[in-house]
DNA sequence: AAAGGCGAACCTTAAATAAAGCTTAAAACA
DNA sequence: TGTTTTAAGCTTTATTTAAGGTTCGCCTTT
């Protein structure tokens, strides 16, 4: 989760920089409104906190400027206590959340996970399906050939990221990021372990199905030495 | 079930909040106009209640901004004896229904419990079924197989929402977010406790049952871990 | 050009560790 | 008072680590 926070001043800017990045997110602070203007047009973040007033452009410039960029990233804004003016012009523009100026960090937090919410319930479809695999998120269950199957979490999103693109070759590093959250700490083992754990299941359901897909059902996931893995290029022409 | 609840006399409304809490839903109040007109904006409501008489902004004016903004939540303004005027022109405005003051709290729940059910057909009917499990909805009761049982507010919202998509995982946030109104102050704790006894209390009641539904009946609401609960599927499959 | 050897990358399994969830009683709330 | 939340110890399950085993590509040798 990569947060643009907008907020001249500094310390505040600071404390919350500092909190928010305790909770995990990537947070990217700038003072001043040329350069977020700048910043948000060219970079795509998941969510910008955005305070209204500002040296150089003021908020909605700001914003409208990204919306008519296409920029489409929720954005929550904060204003002044009681400045309604603002708060209702600021909504007009294409904000998604306000907050009055002073707020509580634990305020701040709930509303950043609600608007990030939000806007990844939209994009996520509720069923995948490639080839004869088939990833239901709602019930968060693989079905192979109409057998069901749970995968535990780490399986679950791996394969989740294969499907998604097939085709494409992960490496670990974007697994482990993608999985895990950053590739940092995450040895290659444990990834390879994961994989492991994976296939087994994937082969097992595939061992049951009717209609023969791969001579070899270990090799649903491929390995692509020195490159990554990706889903058995076979099994998606096949199954369309 | 999320409700706003704009009314001015902080007495009155302070008791319909928790009127309206013992019977289950999540009550924001908010005692000025302005400020409803804004939450009313930015957060997507199941309901509101609209006093007609308010401070700074009356409720024809706000209920036209909502609208004009689409946000379509059934509306049920509050309006003063009498006031036919009144009554005519918020209808216009985009109302959903009216109701004069004074009226007794049993006639507010009847109304609400209406206009959510003519929202949305799928959420609040009198009595929802799943399989052999049934619950009464103006009673706080759920039935197993004839045999009646008085829930707690939460675990009966919680039962509520497990059975309104049987089949879906439901997150812990998810669950806090429907069950509480927010997720960020409820511990997973609490949540967990309330799941053990809502449990034992259908336990309980399948024990008694003659018909056998599942061997385990602590198991009528699963945990798929790292992901969430939902109902039993064999116990849907089954009832139906 | 084929055979053999070597090292890096990858696999697999079980054991160790960590995390998630459960339950009960007691405290806090309303 | 009845309901909800917290706390603590416990159980279950998931994840990571560790260790030894494969496989593959490449380089050398013949």
């Amino acid at each position: 989760m990569w947060i643009l926070l907008v907020e001249d001043e500094k310390q505040l800017a600071n404390s919350l920089k500092r909190g928010l990045e305790e909770e995990g997110y990537v947070v990217e602070v700038i003072h001043d409104g040329e350069e977020a203007e700048l910043e948000g047009i060219v970079n795509d973040y998941d969510l910008v906190v955005l305070d209204w007033r500002l040296p150089k452009r003021d908020g909605k410039e700001i914003l409208e400027r990204w919306r008519k960029e296409e920029r489409n990233f929720p954005v929550l804004m904060l204003t002044a206590m009681g400045d309604l003016d603002h708060k209702i012009s600021g909504l007009d523009a294409g904000a998604d959340d306000y907050m009055s100026k002073p707020f509580s960090f634990e305020e701040l937090l709930a509303r950043i996970r609600a608007l990030s919410r939000r806007s990844s319930d939209i994009t996520h479809s509720e069923t995948k399906k490639v080839g004869p695999i088939e990833l239901d998120t709602r019930k968060h269950k693989v079905i192979i050939c109409g057998i069901e199957r749970t995968l535990r979490p780490k399986e679950f999103t791996l394969l989740e990221i294969l499907l998604n693109e097939p085709e494409t070759v992960f490496s670990k590093t974007q697994i482990a990021e993608r999985v895990w959250g950053s590739a940092y700490y995450v040895s290659d083992n444990t990834i390879e372990a994961t994989i492991s754990t994976l296939r087994q299941k994937l082969a097992e359901s595939f061992d049951e199905c009717e209609k023969v897909y791969l001579d070899d059902h270990s090799h649903i996931i491929e390995t692509i030495r020195g490159a990554g893995y990706r889903l058995n290029s076979s099994l998606i022409k096949e199954g369309e």
